[in-house]
DNA sequence: ATCGGTGATGTCAGTCAATGACATCACTGG
DNA sequence: CCAGTGATGTCATTGACTGACATCACCGAT
């Protein structure tokens, strides 16, 4: 397929991660991420909208995976048990191996305005769609809206605690462990 | 003080506004915008940190505003009230003449996505303060975040109910209503 | 009224993100 | 072995943004 080596995309991802996380966003041009995957910065373009989303390249894949489990959902689930369903499904996107990954991405992320606007603007898309996939199944507008909010949020500071955590916990434990934190305040 | 005319920050704000509604986001340069107000583009990023920032001009104003409004509330108010007063306080920043302007950002800004990621990171700043606000207050954690971010949605819900009723309807009415519909749906 | 300081602006040069147009190479199927 | 396709390289260009330095208006002190 490629010129030379394949997964080009894949190590554009790696060499921006390790510049990002090395020199800093700011410090860090397209240019170089292109030389040290062996590429041009012309095919970084190719591959990612923009400098910042080569840093959040698998979030659509995400996005689809839980609107997929929020669908696939019993059709006589409440809302909040179709959106925990979607919620819990991202434990398969985050195993042990992508930890390190999100730590340092999560570094560069908090400490970077640009991308921390990226990811306010991925977590509101998430929410729509969430909305939308809870609209298709009948759900009130105020409710689902609501409920898809308040999804994302789980996912959120679960995602933060996961990444806080030690080595031996699971994202599926925090997930769980956030929801039911939210069943005592709800209650 | 000004080489020139005074309030070069003001008139910069008015060509960047009237641009970018006559060309939109993408098709108007910085030294455009400079042009139509008397100046050079290196003057335009004196005043605002990017092309973006021109348009959020007054938020730190706002944000100010309602701080202070929840700082001035009575100690003994719930953190519900004094969050309350916080989003009311906002009414006297959109008066009539305020809105037509805000009709055409608003416009500009839900067809930009760069200018929505500032939008977010601007409510999320805002939400932060209003929660360090609460805090203050000798408010719980849980309870500070979680009042700011329900203050902070209703104000976004009543800025749009407002920017789309009809012009004899003030702000001060839409952020009434938007609170009592909170308090029907949390009762 | 003159002088010097201060703050805002202009000028200039430069970096870097991002895009369009076109050439080129690797791989595929016939 | 050849033509087609897709990914990449090359080149040129625009435009956002920054640093360094000069310049001008204004203000207070002399």
């Amino acid at each position: 397929m490629g010129r030379w080596e394949p997964d080009a995309a894949g190590r554009l991802r790696e060499a921006a991660m390790a510049l990002y996380a090395e020199r800093g966003y700011d410090g860090t041009t397209v240019a170089e991420i292109a030389d040290r995957a062996g590429v041009t910065a012309r095919t970084f373009f190719r591959h990612f909208a923009d400098k910042r989303e080569v840093l959040f390249a698998g979030s659509e894949q995400l996005e689809r995976h839980m609107v997929e489990a929020l669908a696939a959902a019993p059709a006589d689930a409440t809302p909040m048990e179709a959106v925990t369903a979607a919620v819990l499904a991202t434990a398969e996107f985050f195993d042990d191996i992508r930890r390190d990954y999100s730590r340092r991405r999560a570094a560069v992320i908090t400490s970077t305005p640009e991308l921390r606007e990226r990811e306010l603007i991925k977590m509101a898309t998430l929410t729509t769609s969430l909305t939308d996939g809870l609209l298709e199944r009948g759900v009130a507008p105020d409710v689902a809206a609501l409920a898809a909010e308040t999804g994302v949020a789980v996912f959120r500071v679960s995602f933060e605690r996961w990444i806080a955590a030690p080595d031996d916990v699971p994202i599926a434990d925090v997930l769980q462990a956030t929801l039911k934190t939210l069943a005592t305040l709800t209650a």
